[in-house]
DNA sequence: CAAAAATTGTTTGTGTACAAATAGACTGTG
DNA sequence: CACAGTCTATTTGTACACAAACAATTTTTG
């Protein structure tokens, strides 16, 4: 049986590839609106705000942090005072993470910038495609 | 007027994390399928192998990868005999890069591989979905 | 209770990814 | 022709991202 055109491997039609693309153009939206931060220590940050508190383990989970991953992004936020580290008494494994009022402030701050740089991302697309995009990417994870 | 919920910032619905996640279980399904190559690494030589032969500049723009970015993985392929590379004598600017035999075997081995990782990336969606979503990312893009 | 297993955090090494600065080479225009 | 601007490649620095190995501390379970 011959191979017809559609059996040809064409790099620009992967999802990998075009997640990739997507990605980055994603990032840089962000860093044109946020500056301060990146998309990656927000999430921790927002996260953090969210919760009050949680272990850097327990934060990594919740933000799809490797280990190694978010005790960088955390490392940086406390090195820029917006969260604070404590070893926690009753199991001294973990360590309790708090955001500073600097920290809270800052993420009340970015919220609504935040906010825009999903709208942004998404401007090329009509609600309706945003909505299904959304949709069909969750069940992708 | 009072913020409803909907105006909560809900990280998990954001459309940069999920991406992020997304992208995520991607990277680990084609490190499951092909431990000898990164998405990356194989972007590069598939492109290659595709054109035959490019500037070191050329291959970046068309796999998107910044010329810092670009010159890490190409190093990476040229160590491992898979791309070969020499100056362009009209323009001595330019490196061409072409893909040794061993790098357009290797390419050819892995072919089914990847479209198995896109399958696999795809899996948990419908045709239609998977439809729907490389288009909606297209326009993305 | 004591040994085995699991959890948390750290460290090291490799690989994207991008910004910014630099050097060398080319191109276009005055 | 000169030189200003552009293009290509390299280098440096910062920041994710993950694997693997390790130490310290729980927790499990035999």
């Amino acid at each position: 049986m011959l191979k017809d055109e559609n059996d040809r491997y064409v790099l620009e039609s992967q999802i990998g590839f075009i997640m990739r693309r997507a990605v980055q153009r994603h990032i840089a939206i962000f860093a044109s609106l946020i500056p301060d931060l990146t998309p990656t220590q927000f999430a921790a940050l927002a996260k953090l705000c969210e919760l009050g508190q949680a272990s850097q383990n327990e934060l990594g989970r919740l933000t799809s942090m490797d280990v190694a991953t978010v005790k960088g992004v955390v490392d940086r936020l406390r090195d820029r005072g917006l969260v604070s580290a404590k070893p926690l008494i009753s199991d001294k494994r973990r360590l309790i993470l708090t955001p500073t009022p600097k920290g809270k402030s800052l993420y009340n701050k970015l919220t609504a910038k935040a906010r825009e740089v999903s709208q942004q991302t998404l401007s090329p697309l009509s609600k309706e495609e945003s909505r299904q995009l959304i949709e069909i990417l969750k069940k992708l994870v």
